[in-house]
RNA sequence: GGCCAGGUAGCUCAGUUGGUAGAGCAGCGGACUGAAAAUCCGCGUGUCGACGGUUCGAUUCCGCCCCUGGCCA
C-alpha cells in the first residue's frame, strides 16, 4: 500500500468510526499536537442550519479547529458521495500546498470509499428522470422496474433486490441516460489512488453496549438543546418534505414525523435513540469491511496514545 | 370483598372452532458506486401466569389459585 507509493507524496490522516465514539474528541487531540487541519467527512454536517441533531460542533470550537465541509448548502438541496470526492480533493490540496496535513475526520462511510477508492464515471443524478422513475414505481411498483431493469442491465438487477427501490432507481437512470448498463462503467473504472500517503485510523469501542448508552446520553442532550425547536424553524425558514435527504437524516425524521402527528410525543425518544443505533451499526458493519484501516478501542484510554504515535509515524517519513 | 377485562418472544400485541404459536418494534448478521444519518436482505423454542380436571392430546375447554388494570362497594 503506501509502500508502494512513490515517496514525495504528502502524508494525510483519515479518521473515521461510529457516531458517538468520540473521533471528534480525539481529532481536537491530534489537532492540539499536529499541524493538521480538518476536513468534516458527514453527509448531515453539511447542512447549514442543522447544528444540534447532526452534533456539529459549536461556534467556539469550530473558531479554534476550523472546520472544511461543513455547512455548504441549504437543507432543501442534495450532496452526493462524488461532489463529497471533488470537495475532499480540492481542500486537501489547498491544505497540502499550506504546508499542513489534512485531517479527514467522520462517519459517512461512503464518502471514505469513494475517496479512497474513487467513482466510476457515471452521470449525476437526474431529477426529472427521477420523478418519472419514481411515479412508474407508485402504479407499478418497484417488483416490476427491478424485472425491467432485468432486461436492460442483468448484471446490476441480479445483484438487486426487487425492493431495493434506490439502487433500482439509480441503475435505470444510468442505464436511460447513458444507454448503458453501470456495469460497463464499472468494468471500465481506472483503480484510483489518492495522491497521499495516507494513514487510516477507525475509532470503535469494544462493547456496543457501551456505545449504546452514550447514544441515549447524547440523544437526551440533543432534545434538552431544543432539538424539537430547530426543526420547527426549518419548516419555517426552508420549504422542506419529508423526502429530502436532510429531513431523513437521523433524529430529524423522528421528530418530524412526530410534528406530522405521524409518531406519538411519548415515542420520540426511543425512536430516536433505536435510530441512532441502527446508524452506528450500519457504521461499523462498514468499518468490519474496510481494508487498511488501524481500529482503535474506544474505550481503551491508551487510544488516543497509539494515534499519536502512527501520526507521528506518518509526519517523521516526510 | 363483588363484577369485568387481561396475563403468549426483551417490549407492544395477534392467534390457536383442542393437534405445543407469529407480527411489529428491539437485538444480531449481511449487502452497498452521484440520496449513504440513505436504501435493502437474512436470522424467532417462547415453562402461551401456577396447579389440578376432562381428553389419545390442553397454551386453547372446566375448576381453583396468583398477579395486573378498570368499575362497584
Amino acid at each position: 500500500m503506501a509502500a508502494d507509493l512513490p515517496p514525495f507524496l504528502p502524508p494525510a490522516i483519515l479518521l473515521m468510526g461510529p457516531t458517538a465514539s468520540g473521533k471528534t474528541a480525539l481529532a481536537f487531540d491530534i489537532a492540539r499536537r499536529f499541524p493538521v487541519d480538518i476536513i468534516s467527512v458527514d453527509s448531515a454536517q453539511v447542512f447549514r442550519d442543522m447544528d444540534i441533531g447532526t452534533a456539529k460542533p459549536d461556534a467556539e470550537t469550530l473558531a479554534r479547529f476550523p472546520h472544511r465541509l461543513i455547512d455548504l448548502i441549504t437543507p432543501e438541496e442534495r450532496y452526493s458521495a462524488a461532489r463529497f470526492r471533488d470537495d475532499a480533493l480540492h481542500e486537501m490540496a489547498a491544505i497540502t500546498a499550506a504546508g499542513r496535513v489534512p485531517l479527514l475526520v467522520g462517519g459517512t462511510m461512503l464518502y471514505f470509499k469513494a475517496l479512497r477508492e474513487g467513482l466510476a464515471d457515471l452521470p449525476q443524478a437526474d431529477a426529472e428522470m427521477r420523478a418519472t422513475i419514481d411515479a412508474e414505481a407508485a402504479s407499478r411498483g418497484w417488483p416490476a422496474l427491478h424485472a425491467e431493469l432485468a432486461q436492460l442491465d442483468p448484471d446490476t438487477a441480479a445483484r438487486l433486490a426487487p425492493n431495493d427501490a434506490q439502487r433500482i432507481q439509480r441503475a435505470l437512470e444510468v442505464v436511460r441516460v447513458t444507454g448503458r448498463p453501470m456495469g460497463e462503467s464499472f468494468a471500465r473504472q481506472a483503480a484510483e489512488s489518492l495522491p497521499y500517503r495516507t494513514l487510516s485510523l477507525a475509532l470503535s469501542p469494544s462493547d456496543r453496549s457501551v456505545l449504546h448508552e452514550r447514544i441515549a446520553e447524547r440523544f437526551d442532550a440533543m432534545l434538552a438543546a431544543g432539538l424539537i425547536a430547530e426543526v420547527q424553524a426549518l419548516r419555517k425558514k426552508y420549504r422542506l418534505n419529508a423526502e429530502l435527504p436532510s429531513m431523513r437524516c437521523v433524529g430529524y425524521r423522528q421528530v418530524w414525523a412526530m410534528l406530522e402527528g405521524e409518531m406519538p410525543t411519548t415515542e420520540l425518544r426511543d425512536r430516536g435513540i433505536f435510530a441512532t443505533r441502527q446508524f452506528a451499526k450500519r457504521q461499523i458493519t462498514w468499518l468490519r469491511a474496510t481494508p487498511g484501516v488501524t481500529t482503535l478501542d474506544s474505550l481503551d484510554t491508551g487510544a488516543a496514545a497509539q494515534a499519536f504515535k502512527a501520526i507521528e509515524k506518518l509526519v517523521a517519513d516526510d
